[in-house]
DNA sequence: TTTTCTCGACCGACCAGTCGGTCTTGAGAT
DNA sequence: ATCTCAAGACCGACTGGTCGGTCGAGAAAA
Protein backbone atom coordinates (compact mmCIF):
# COMPACT_ATOMS: atom_id res chain seq x y z
CA UNK A 1 0.00 0.00 0.00
CA UNK A 2 1.28 3.79 -0.81
CA UNK A 3 2.34 4.37 2.53
CA UNK A 4 1.70 7.72 3.79
CA UNK A 5 4.74 9.85 4.43
CA UNK A 6 3.54 11.91 6.83
CA UNK A 7 0.99 11.79 10.12
CA UNK A 8 0.17 15.84 8.70
CA UNK A 9 -0.28 14.66 5.20
CA UNK A 10 -2.89 12.16 5.71
CA UNK A 11 -4.73 14.70 8.64
CA UNK A 12 -4.77 17.31 5.98
CA UNK A 13 -6.39 14.91 3.26
CA UNK A 14 -9.10 14.44 5.56
CA UNK A 15 -9.32 18.42 6.29
CA UNK A 16 -9.46 19.09 2.37
CA UNK A 17 -12.19 16.22 1.84
CA UNK A 18 -14.32 17.76 5.12
CA UNK A 19 -14.23 21.38 3.85
CA UNK A 20 -15.72 20.07 0.54
CA UNK A 21 -18.61 17.68 1.60
CA UNK A 22 -19.34 20.65 4.83
CA UNK A 23 -19.13 23.37 2.15
CA UNK A 24 -21.63 21.49 0.43
CA UNK A 25 -24.05 20.24 2.76
CA UNK A 26 -23.27 22.60 5.85
CA UNK A 27 -21.61 21.39 9.15
CA UNK A 28 -24.94 20.13 10.89
CA UNK A 29 -26.02 18.20 8.24
CA UNK A 30 -22.63 16.69 7.01
CA UNK A 31 -22.06 12.86 8.57
CA UNK A 32 -18.69 11.96 9.43
CA UNK A 33 -19.43 8.90 6.77
CA UNK A 34 -19.76 11.17 4.28
CA UNK A 35 -16.29 12.70 4.80
CA UNK A 36 -14.59 9.24 5.44
CA UNK A 37 -15.98 8.56 1.81
CA UNK A 38 -14.94 11.73 0.25
CA UNK A 39 -11.34 11.47 1.80
CA UNK A 40 -11.50 7.90 0.29
CA UNK A 41 -10.79 6.04 3.97
CA UNK A 42 -13.01 4.62 6.42
CA UNK A 43 -15.16 6.41 8.76
CA UNK A 44 -12.88 5.24 11.96
CA UNK A 45 -9.58 6.36 10.79
CA UNK A 46 -11.16 10.14 11.17
CA UNK A 47 -10.92 9.74 14.70
CA UNK A 48 -7.69 8.64 14.27
CA UNK A 49 -6.30 12.20 13.54
CA UNK A 50 -9.62 14.24 14.90
CA UNK A 51 -11.08 13.95 18.74
CA UNK A 52 -14.47 14.68 17.09
CA UNK A 53 -16.58 16.54 14.51
CA UNK A 54 -16.22 19.50 16.16
CA UNK A 55 -12.43 19.71 16.69
CA UNK A 56 -12.39 18.93 12.60
CA UNK A 57 -14.27 22.05 12.05
CA UNK A 58 -12.15 23.86 14.30
CA UNK A 59 -8.94 22.37 12.58
CA UNK A 60 -10.43 23.62 9.43
CA UNK A 61 -11.68 27.15 10.32
CA UNK A 62 -7.84 27.60 12.10
CA UNK A 63 -6.33 27.02 8.74
CA UNK A 64 -8.36 29.14 7.22
CA UNK A 65 -7.32 32.01 9.44
CA UNK A 66 -3.75 31.12 9.11
CA UNK A 67 -4.01 31.27 5.22
CA UNK A 68 -6.37 34.70 5.74
CA UNK A 69 -3.22 36.04 8.23
CA UNK A 70 -0.56 35.27 6.29
CA UNK A 71 -1.89 36.47 3.11
CA UNK A 72 -3.16 39.64 4.75
CA UNK A 73 0.45 40.01 6.06
CA UNK A 74 1.71 40.44 2.93
CA UNK A 75 0.30 43.86 2.30
CA UNK A 76 0.64 45.26 5.43
CA UNK A 77 4.20 46.01 5.47
CA UNK A 78 4.83 48.15 2.49
CA UNK A 79 5.13 51.44 2.39
CA UNK A 80 2.97 54.22 1.23
CA UNK A 81 0.47 56.77 2.50
CA UNK A 82 -2.59 55.89 4.02
CA UNK A 83 -4.58 55.52 0.74
CA UNK A 84 -2.26 53.18 -0.87
CA UNK A 85 -2.48 51.10 2.30
CA UNK A 86 -6.16 50.90 2.37
CA UNK A 87 -6.20 50.32 -0.93
CA UNK A 88 -3.68 47.48 -0.78
CA UNK A 89 -6.27 45.71 1.79
CA UNK A 90 -8.51 45.77 -0.52
CA UNK A 91 -6.76 44.58 -3.27
CA UNK A 92 -5.55 41.83 -0.88
CA UNK A 93 -9.30 40.80 -0.02
CA UNK A 94 -9.80 41.02 -4.08
CA UNK A 95 -6.87 38.20 -4.29
CA UNK A 96 -8.58 36.37 -1.31
CA UNK A 97 -11.81 36.42 -3.16
CA UNK A 98 -10.37 34.73 -6.35
CA UNK A 99 -7.92 32.27 -4.26
CA UNK A 100 -9.12 28.63 -3.37
CA UNK A 101 -9.76 29.56 -0.30
CA UNK A 102 -13.00 30.69 -0.83
CA UNK A 103 -13.86 27.10 -0.92
CA UNK A 104 -13.78 27.73 3.04
CA UNK A 105 -15.66 31.37 2.47
CA UNK A 106 -19.37 28.88 2.49
CA UNK A 107 -18.59 27.23 5.97
CA UNK A 108 -17.80 30.76 7.43
CA UNK A 109 -21.74 30.88 7.55
CA UNK A 110 -21.85 27.94 9.90
CA UNK A 111 -19.08 29.31 12.19
CA UNK A 112 -20.46 32.49 12.46
CA UNK A 113 -23.54 31.19 13.69
CA UNK A 114 -21.91 28.96 15.94
CA UNK A 115 -20.14 31.78 17.27
CA UNK A 116 -22.94 34.34 18.27
CA UNK A 117 -24.34 31.70 20.61
CA UNK A 118 -23.63 32.88 23.69
CA UNK A 119 -23.34 29.71 25.99
CA UNK A 120 -20.99 28.02 23.88
CA UNK A 121 -17.27 27.84 24.13
CA UNK A 122 -15.56 28.14 21.25
CA UNK A 123 -11.87 27.22 21.08
CA UNK A 124 -11.68 29.55 18.54
CA UNK A 125 -11.80 33.35 19.06
CA UNK A 126 -13.83 34.54 16.04
CA UNK A 127 -13.60 38.36 17.68
CA UNK A 128 -9.94 38.29 18.32
CA UNK A 129 -9.38 37.72 14.98
CA UNK A 130 -11.70 40.22 13.48
CA UNK A 131 -9.88 42.21 16.31
CA UNK A 132 -6.56 42.20 14.57
CA UNK A 133 -8.15 43.40 11.36
CA UNK A 134 -9.72 46.47 13.20
CA UNK A 135 -6.54 47.78 14.62
CA UNK A 136 -4.78 47.10 11.41
CA UNK A 137 -7.51 49.16 9.74
CA UNK A 138 -7.86 51.77 11.93
CA UNK A 139 -3.90 52.23 12.35
CA UNK A 140 -4.58 52.84 8.47
CA UNK A 141 -7.57 55.16 8.60
CA UNK A 142 -5.93 57.02 12.10
CA UNK A 143 -2.86 57.62 10.23
CA UNK A 144 -4.68 59.07 6.92
CA UNK A 145 -6.66 61.56 9.04
CA UNK A 146 -3.50 62.42 11.03
CA UNK A 147 -1.51 63.21 7.57
CA UNK A 148 -5.06 65.12 6.54
CA UNK A 149 -5.29 63.09 3.32
CA UNK A 150 -8.58 61.31 5.48
CA UNK A 151 -11.39 63.47 6.53
CA UNK A 152 -10.94 64.44 10.15
CA UNK A 153 -14.67 63.83 10.98
CA UNK A 154 -14.69 59.96 10.45
CA UNK A 155 -14.71 57.60 13.42
CA UNK A 156 -11.58 55.54 12.19
CA UNK A 157 -13.06 52.82 14.84
CA UNK A 158 -16.23 52.73 13.54
CA UNK A 159 -15.38 52.87 9.89
CA UNK A 160 -12.80 49.60 10.33
CA UNK A 161 -15.72 47.60 11.43
CA UNK A 162 -17.62 49.13 8.54
CA UNK A 163 -15.08 47.99 6.05
CA UNK A 164 -14.52 44.70 7.54
CA UNK A 165 -18.39 43.81 7.75
CA UNK A 166 -18.87 45.44 4.06
CA UNK A 167 -16.34 42.50 2.72
CA UNK A 168 -17.86 40.18 4.74
CA UNK A 169 -21.36 41.04 3.54
CA UNK A 170 -20.21 41.05 -0.32
CA UNK A 171 -18.92 37.99 -0.09
CA UNK A 172 -22.36 36.68 1.20
CA UNK A 173 -24.30 38.51 -1.29
CA UNK A 174 -21.60 36.85 -3.98
CA UNK A 175 -22.01 33.52 -2.69
CA UNK A 176 -25.88 33.56 -2.69
CA UNK A 177 -25.78 34.47 -6.09
CA UNK A 178 -22.59 34.19 -8.00
CA UNK A 179 -24.22 35.50 -11.20
CA UNK A 180 -24.78 39.07 -10.02
CA UNK A 181 -21.33 40.61 -9.93
CA UNK A 182 -17.69 39.40 -9.97
CA UNK A 183 -16.07 39.71 -5.95
CA UNK A 184 -12.74 41.13 -7.53
CA UNK A 185 -14.99 44.07 -9.47
CA UNK A 186 -17.66 44.48 -6.18
CA UNK A 187 -14.38 44.67 -4.01
CA UNK A 188 -12.91 47.16 -6.51
CA UNK A 189 -15.71 49.50 -6.23
CA UNK A 190 -16.67 49.36 -2.90
CA UNK A 191 -12.72 50.33 -2.20
CA UNK A 192 -13.20 52.96 -4.98
CA UNK A 193 -16.59 54.55 -3.71
CA UNK A 194 -15.21 54.09 0.58
CA UNK A 195 -11.92 55.82 -0.44
CA UNK A 196 -13.51 58.54 -2.60
CA UNK A 197 -15.94 58.89 0.31
CA UNK A 198 -13.08 59.53 2.75
CA UNK A 199 -10.29 61.28 1.13
CA UNK A 200 -10.44 65.33 1.50
CA UNK A 201 -10.51 67.17 -2.05
CA UNK A 202 -11.50 64.02 -4.28
CA UNK B 1 -67.77 26.34 20.34
CA UNK B 2 -64.23 26.22 22.18
CA UNK B 3 -61.42 29.00 21.89
CA UNK B 4 -62.34 30.74 19.02
CA UNK B 5 -60.32 33.55 20.38
CA UNK B 6 -57.63 32.80 17.59
CA UNK B 7 -56.12 30.20 16.64
CA UNK B 8 -54.16 32.86 15.04
CA UNK B 9 -52.71 34.14 17.94
CA UNK B 10 -51.60 30.78 20.03
CA UNK B 11 -49.60 30.68 16.83
CA UNK B 12 -48.31 33.62 17.06
CA UNK B 13 -46.86 32.69 20.47
CA UNK B 14 -45.62 29.75 18.97
CA UNK B 15 -43.45 31.85 16.77
CA UNK B 16 -42.45 34.91 19.64
CA UNK B 17 -41.32 31.66 21.56
CA UNK B 18 -39.33 29.50 18.85
CA UNK B 19 -37.48 33.19 18.24
CA UNK B 20 -35.73 33.23 21.33
CA UNK B 21 -34.92 29.84 21.73
CA UNK B 22 -33.84 29.72 17.40
CA UNK B 23 -31.50 32.76 17.93
CA UNK B 24 -30.21 31.97 21.46
CA UNK B 25 -29.33 28.19 20.52
CA UNK B 26 -29.10 28.52 17.03
CA UNK B 27 -31.51 26.83 14.21
CA UNK B 28 -30.10 22.73 14.30
CA UNK B 29 -29.34 22.79 18.29
CA UNK B 30 -32.73 23.76 19.12
CA UNK B 31 -35.29 21.00 20.51
CA UNK B 32 -38.75 20.77 19.68
CA UNK B 33 -39.18 20.68 23.50
CA UNK B 34 -37.56 23.75 24.39
CA UNK B 35 -39.85 25.38 22.19
CA UNK B 36 -42.54 24.30 23.54
CA UNK B 37 -41.19 24.70 27.29
CA UNK B 38 -40.49 28.47 26.27
CA UNK B 39 -44.27 28.69 24.44
CA UNK B 40 -45.65 27.35 28.16
CA UNK B 41 -47.23 24.63 26.40
CA UNK B 42 -46.62 20.43 25.32
CA UNK B 43 -44.24 19.55 22.31
CA UNK B 44 -47.60 17.91 20.51
CA UNK B 45 -49.13 21.29 20.76
CA UNK B 46 -46.65 23.01 18.37
CA UNK B 47 -47.14 19.68 15.80
CA UNK B 48 -51.52 21.31 15.79
CA UNK B 49 -49.77 24.95 14.46
CA UNK B 50 -46.68 23.84 12.47
CA UNK B 51 -46.25 20.76 10.36
CA UNK B 52 -42.28 20.53 11.25
CA UNK B 53 -39.85 22.36 12.59
CA UNK B 54 -38.80 23.61 9.33
CA UNK B 55 -42.34 24.72 8.45
CA UNK B 56 -42.05 26.32 11.82
CA UNK B 57 -38.47 27.69 10.64
CA UNK B 58 -40.02 29.37 7.34
CA UNK B 59 -42.71 30.55 9.37
CA UNK B 60 -40.55 33.04 11.25
CA UNK B 61 -38.43 33.90 8.36
CA UNK B 62 -41.43 34.58 6.33
CA UNK B 63 -42.57 37.06 9.16
CA UNK B 64 -39.28 38.52 9.08
CA UNK B 65 -39.17 39.07 5.77
CA UNK B 66 -42.62 40.44 5.46
CA UNK B 67 -42.16 43.14 8.75
CA UNK B 68 -38.76 44.35 6.80
CA UNK B 69 -40.76 44.80 3.59
CA UNK B 70 -43.61 47.07 4.95
CA UNK B 71 -40.92 48.96 7.01
CA UNK B 72 -38.92 49.65 3.51
CA UNK B 73 -41.73 50.24 1.76
CA UNK B 74 -42.90 53.63 4.31
CA UNK B 75 -39.58 55.63 2.85
CA UNK B 76 -39.89 54.29 -0.67
CA UNK B 77 -42.26 56.51 -2.42
CA UNK B 78 -41.23 59.61 -0.82
CA UNK B 79 -40.65 62.90 -3.02
CA UNK B 80 -36.69 64.40 -3.13
CA UNK B 81 -34.14 63.70 -5.48
CA UNK B 82 -32.18 60.63 -5.67
CA UNK B 83 -29.80 61.65 -2.73
CA UNK B 84 -32.32 62.33 -0.34
CA UNK B 85 -33.72 58.64 -1.10
CA UNK B 86 -30.84 56.79 -0.76
CA UNK B 87 -30.31 59.01 2.97
CA UNK B 88 -33.50 57.42 3.59
CA UNK B 89 -33.08 53.98 2.56
CA UNK B 90 -30.00 54.04 5.09
CA UNK B 91 -31.98 55.55 8.17
CA UNK B 92 -34.74 52.95 7.62
CA UNK B 93 -31.80 50.35 8.03
CA UNK B 94 -31.01 52.46 11.02
CA UNK B 95 -34.56 52.15 12.11
CA UNK B 96 -34.26 48.16 11.61
CA UNK B 97 -31.00 48.10 13.38
CA UNK B 98 -32.96 49.59 16.85
CA UNK B 99 -36.34 48.05 16.04
CA UNK B 100 -37.52 44.77 17.61
CA UNK B 101 -37.00 42.78 15.10
CA UNK B 102 -33.65 42.16 15.97
CA UNK B 103 -34.65 39.23 17.48
CA UNK B 104 -34.77 37.88 14.25
CA UNK B 105 -31.48 38.98 12.62
CA UNK B 106 -29.27 36.38 15.04
CA UNK B 107 -31.79 33.68 13.14
CA UNK B 108 -31.07 34.97 9.36
CA UNK B 109 -27.38 33.52 9.79
CA UNK B 110 -28.93 30.40 9.70
CA UNK B 111 -31.21 31.29 7.46
CA UNK B 112 -28.22 32.13 5.24
CA UNK B 113 -26.63 28.86 5.77
CA UNK B 114 -29.75 26.69 5.07
CA UNK B 115 -30.32 28.85 1.50
CA UNK B 116 -26.46 28.56 -0.15
CA UNK B 117 -26.92 24.93 0.31
CA UNK B 118 -27.71 24.50 -3.69
CA UNK B 119 -29.86 20.98 -3.67
CA UNK B 120 -32.03 22.30 -0.99
CA UNK B 121 -35.77 23.50 -1.97
CA UNK B 122 -36.52 26.46 -0.07
CA UNK B 123 -39.87 27.57 0.16
CA UNK B 124 -38.95 31.20 0.41
CA UNK B 125 -36.48 32.45 -1.94
CA UNK B 126 -34.04 34.85 -0.73
CA UNK B 127 -32.58 35.83 -3.43
CA UNK B 128 -36.10 37.19 -4.76
CA UNK B 129 -36.22 39.34 -1.58
CA UNK B 130 -32.91 40.82 -2.52
CA UNK B 131 -33.59 41.12 -5.65
CA UNK B 132 -36.33 43.47 -4.90
CA UNK B 133 -34.03 45.59 -2.83
CA UNK B 134 -31.24 45.33 -5.43
CA UNK B 135 -33.72 46.88 -8.11
CA UNK B 136 -35.50 49.50 -5.73
CA UNK B 137 -31.74 51.10 -5.13
CA UNK B 138 -30.37 50.12 -8.48
CA UNK B 139 -33.07 52.75 -9.82
CA UNK B 140 -32.61 55.26 -7.23
CA UNK B 141 -28.68 55.24 -8.23
CA UNK B 142 -29.42 55.27 -11.71
CA UNK B 143 -31.48 57.95 -11.20
CA UNK B 144 -28.84 60.00 -9.79
CA UNK B 145 -26.26 59.27 -12.23
CA UNK B 146 -28.81 60.70 -14.60
CA UNK B 147 -29.62 63.64 -13.22
CA UNK B 148 -25.56 64.20 -12.77
CA UNK B 149 -25.94 64.44 -8.88
CA UNK B 150 -24.03 61.10 -9.23
CA UNK B 151 -20.77 60.20 -10.61
CA UNK B 152 -20.98 58.52 -14.16
CA UNK B 153 -18.71 56.17 -13.46
CA UNK B 154 -20.12 53.67 -10.79
CA UNK B 155 -21.65 50.58 -11.58
CA UNK B 156 -25.15 50.61 -10.51
CA UNK B 157 -26.09 47.41 -9.84
CA UNK B 158 -22.35 45.96 -8.60
CA UNK B 159 -22.71 49.14 -5.53
CA UNK B 160 -26.71 48.33 -4.77
CA UNK B 161 -25.65 44.59 -3.81
CA UNK B 162 -22.34 46.34 -2.22
CA UNK B 163 -24.50 48.52 0.08
CA UNK B 164 -27.00 45.65 0.71
CA UNK B 165 -24.65 43.67 1.63
CA UNK B 166 -22.57 46.05 3.80
CA UNK B 167 -25.67 47.10 6.04
CA UNK B 168 -25.25 42.59 6.15
CA UNK B 169 -22.45 42.43 7.37
CA UNK B 170 -22.54 45.48 9.80
CA UNK B 171 -25.28 43.32 11.62
CA UNK B 172 -22.98 40.88 11.76
CA UNK B 173 -20.29 42.29 12.77
CA UNK B 174 -22.43 44.28 15.64
CA UNK B 175 -23.71 40.80 17.01
CA UNK B 176 -20.39 39.49 17.08
CA UNK B 177 -19.64 42.21 18.98
CA UNK B 178 -22.36 44.56 20.54
CA UNK B 179 -20.22 46.78 22.58
CA UNK B 180 -17.87 48.06 19.55
CA UNK B 181 -20.13 50.66 18.07
CA UNK B 182 -24.08 51.22 17.70
CA UNK B 183 -25.27 50.00 14.67
CA UNK B 184 -27.69 53.32 14.15
CA UNK B 185 -24.06 55.53 14.51
CA UNK B 186 -22.06 52.51 11.76
CA UNK B 187 -24.90 52.44 9.34
CA UNK B 188 -25.14 56.73 9.56
CA UNK B 189 -21.54 56.53 9.10
CA UNK B 190 -21.75 53.96 6.16
CA UNK B 191 -24.49 55.99 4.13
CA UNK B 192 -22.09 59.17 4.35
CA UNK B 193 -18.76 57.66 3.13
CA UNK B 194 -20.76 56.32 0.46
CA UNK B 195 -23.23 59.11 -0.47
CA UNK B 196 -20.10 61.02 -0.28
CA UNK B 197 -17.80 58.48 -2.19
CA UNK B 198 -20.68 58.72 -5.03
CA UNK B 199 -21.64 62.29 -5.16
CA UNK B 200 -20.23 64.62 -7.67
CA UNK B 201 -18.31 67.80 -5.69
CA UNK B 202 -18.61 66.35 -2.86
C1' DT C 1 6.58 -11.95 15.57
C1' DT C 2 5.34 -7.58 17.17
C1' DT C 3 3.76 -3.17 16.27
C1' DT C 4 1.12 0.09 13.78
C1' DC C 5 -2.54 1.43 11.11
C1' DT C 6 -7.04 0.90 9.15
C1' DC C 7 -11.58 -0.22 9.06
C1' DG C 8 -16.66 -0.65 9.38
C1' DA C 9 -20.09 -3.23 12.25
C1' DC C 10 -21.99 -1.97 16.23
C1' DC C 11 -23.79 0.73 20.19
C1' DG C 12 -26.61 3.88 22.40
C1' DA C 13 -27.81 8.73 23.00
C1' DC C 14 -30.65 11.63 20.85
C1' DC C 15 -34.78 13.76 18.95
C1' DA C 16 -38.48 14.86 15.38
C1' DG C 17 -42.73 13.58 14.91
C1' DT C 18 -47.01 10.46 16.34
C1' DC C 19 -51.02 9.08 18.62
C1' DG C 20 -54.18 7.58 22.06
C1' DG C 21 -56.00 9.69 25.67
C1' DT C 22 -57.42 13.86 28.79
C1' DC C 23 -59.31 18.25 29.54
C1' DT C 24 -61.86 22.56 28.30
C1' DT C 25 -65.37 24.90 26.27
C1' DG C 26 -69.82 26.32 25.18
C1' DA C 27 -74.20 25.25 22.55
C1' DG C 28 -78.32 23.02 23.24
C1' DA C 29 -81.51 20.43 26.18
C1' DT C 30 -84.19 20.39 30.29
C1' DA D 1 -79.81 27.86 35.98
C1' DT D 2 -77.98 23.41 35.45
C1' DC D 3 -76.64 19.46 33.00
C1' DT D 4 -74.94 17.00 28.95
C1' DC D 5 -71.82 16.00 25.58
C1' DA D 6 -69.10 16.32 21.52
C1' DA D 7 -65.68 19.13 19.10
C1' DG D 8 -61.32 19.91 19.27
C1' DA D 9 -57.41 21.85 21.94
C1' DC D 10 -53.92 19.98 24.41
C1' DC D 11 -50.52 16.80 26.06
C1' DG D 12 -46.25 13.84 26.72
C1' DA D 13 -44.84 8.90 26.60
C1' DC D 14 -43.45 6.42 22.94
C1' DT D 15 -41.46 5.05 18.33
C1' DG D 16 -38.40 4.64 14.74
C1' DG D 17 -34.72 6.29 12.51
C1' DT D 18 -30.32 8.61 12.67
C1' DC D 19 -25.53 9.33 13.40
C1' DG D 20 -21.35 10.46 16.41
C1' DG D 21 -18.18 7.85 18.41
C1' DT D 22 -16.03 3.02 19.88
C1' DC D 23 -13.47 -1.08 19.52
C1' DG D 24 -11.79 -5.46 18.25
C1' DA D 25 -10.42 -7.78 14.13
C1' DG D 26 -7.39 -8.07 10.50
C1' DA D 27 -4.05 -6.05 7.15
C1' DA D 28 0.35 -3.94 6.50
C1' DA D 29 4.77 -2.62 8.07
C1' DA D 30 8.82 -3.31 10.70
Amino acid sequence: MPKIVDKEEKRYQIIEAAVRVFAKHGVPNTKMVQIAEAAGIGKGTIYEYFKSKEELFHAIIAMFMQNMDTQMENNIRQLGDAKEKLLACFNEWGNIFESEFMDFAEIMLDFWAECLRKGDRNSIDLNEMYEGYRKQLKEILDEGVEKGVFKPDIQTHVLASIIIGGVDGIMIQWILNKSLFSPREAVEQFAKVTIDGITINS
